[in-house]
DNA sequence: CTTATCGGTATGATTTTTCATACTAAGTAT
DNA sequence: ATACTTAGTATGAAAAATCATACCGATAAG
């Protein structure tokens, strides 16, 4: 699959993509790695908003608890999608933002907005 | 938020989205909706072929559980995402397929697949 | 008469996710 | 001295997701 594919060829050879090599799907581990209940959401906001401290994240997120927010930047930040700096003042800053990859993430979300803006009353 | 944003404006605007009425954001609801293990697999298996038999879709997402399969199933089904047409036959023969609103979710798999192909080894 | 087929259901167990709650460190403001 | 701040940790409980397994009905093939 080309990397230049347009989403017309796209269409046409979706079949094609799964059916390459079994671990060279280019959805499905994107998928997989964005699962869970606060990921997507989570770069979400800081597509709408970079940086945020934690306790931004976590006023806009409500109800999400500490240990879940906590485990999620953790696991995006291995993932490359979010970068964590940390400021040593007291009390504690910490600020979160999009890397370029997580930020690379924006079309996909312009395109569940446009689905959305055509199917949610 | 006007129906015929383009992504260029999606990017300057994306600030305002979940910022307009708590229940009006057009991206969460969606990916709530998308939550769990297999739904977003399952309507991307639909893309690439459709229709597609219980069965079918069974051993594309092996190792998937009937019951998993059936709820799935089921709640893409009452979302309207997915189509089921049932011929009774003996054996029994039900073919599932995309609705209209589940193909418009195309754009989304483009977008993830664009990131996949740039990201993903 | 037996077995196989297909698209599920039903059941209860197990695993995973999520949760509420309490707690920490180190300095600043009162 | 005390309380307040932030960004988390730690703990165990509760809830949800997922699992394996057995089973069904109706017919056709052997």
């Amino acid at each position: 699959m080309n990397k230049d594919m347009t989403y017309e060829e796209f269409q046409e050879k979706v079949s094609d993509i799964i059916l390459t090599e079994s671990g060279n799907c280019p959805v499905t581990p994107v998928i997989q790695m964005l699962q869970g209940k606060w990921k997507l959401q989570i770069i979400y906001e800081l597509c709408i908003q970079s940086p945020m401290r934690f306790g931004e994240l976590k006023k806009m997120l409500k109800p999400i608890t500490n240990t879940m927010l906590t485990n999620a930047l953790k696991e995006l930040e291995e993932d490359g999608l979010v970068h964590r700096e940390q400021y040593n003042e007291i009390p504690p800053r910490v600020e979160y933002s999009l890397t370029e990859k997580g930020r690379d993430l924006l079309p996909v979300f312009y395109a569940i907005s446009q689905w959305g803006m055509k199917y949610i009353p």
